[in-house]
DNA sequence: GACGCTGGATTTAGATTCCGAACTCTTTCA
DNA sequence: TGAAAGAGTTCGGAATCTAAATCCAGCGTC
């Protein structure tokens, strides 16, 4: 991860993957169902039978997919009453879990460029009271941009 | 993904998974061991029995995951030749696999947030030439950070 | 030029996970 | 009393994963 146009050969990675922060959120979200879960849940879906007929996964991949982010605390399971109805359970995202959007957006903007057909993409972002798009990027602490091509990495120690 | 604060209650997305760019991209990087490969690529990791020592999975798994990065675009599969050796291939990023590096960088942050234990990041990134930490966020058009509450989708059509 | 070495990749067998459908359980409505 | 709805669990067969052994091609050596 050091210079965009030409990463110098490297036989290994500087951190072994066992302790790289990297590396434990791929244990989590790295799963094509657990990705589609959380994609799911950002646009407002909290129900079982909702998650089941988004994905159209088997419920016991959903099952399982769900206990694994309600304990790794992305999820949190609470329990909805609709009037006439009995009490049943529903799945909101933390605020561990919603500070994953940046990167689902990021995500989908990266399908757009690359996988996009091009088709213009069937949904974008904006800042709030504009009509711009925005786009996933850098910025250092002022809030002004830093591009790719300026990154460089810092390792402790 | 509408507002930070609280998302509304929907039964399905507003975008139907099959023609949404953000599960495209899913089915492909959405998988364990294709975000290792991938975070070892941005680190400079090129052949076959490097990836396997970093990585630690089989063989076989390598070897069709690198076949599915190269068949997607990611990856780009050229020849390298040490003097004195024969000529073997090695992996190298694509522009398509390193405009991931921002996506890349989120989620080891994200990670560093919630995953750290209270260590300090064993990697941090800065502006070439600083030594500030930048993070991964969202710009406008110019260059001026967006904060996650101002952030708004818009749906086409 | 037969032989071993080395790096890349496939084969094989056994364990795990996935999938789809059916089933359970509980409360509410008719 | 019966049927429906929501949230799961159970179960057998299919696909995938893992680990280890094997294959394969070219280079250096003798």
């Amino acid at each position: 991860m050091l210079q965009m146009s030409q990463i110098p050969l490297a036989r290994r990675s500087p951190i072994p993957p066992e302790n790289c922060n990297l590396a434990r959120t791929i244990e989590i979200v790295g799963d094509r169902w657990t990705l589609l879960i959380l994609r799911a849940a950002l646009y407002g879906v909290r129900r079982f039978d909702d998650f089941q007929a988004e994905l159209g996964c088997p419920r016991t991949v959903l099952s399982g997919r769900l206990k694994i982010l309600v304990d790794a605390g992305l999820l949190t399971k609470k329990t909805y009453k609709v009037p006439g109805k009995r009490a049943r359970p529903e799945y909101v995202l933390s605020s561990m879990g919603m500070s994953l959007r940046p990167i689902l957006i990021g995500l989908t903007q990266w399908g757009d460029v690359w996988l996009g057909k091009g088709e213009p993409p069937p949904i974008s972002f904006t800042r709030a009271g504009s009509k711009t798009a925005i786009r996933a990027g850098f910025v250092d602490p002022e809030g002004r941009e830093v591009r790719p091509d300026q990154i460089r990495a810092v390792l402790r120690g």
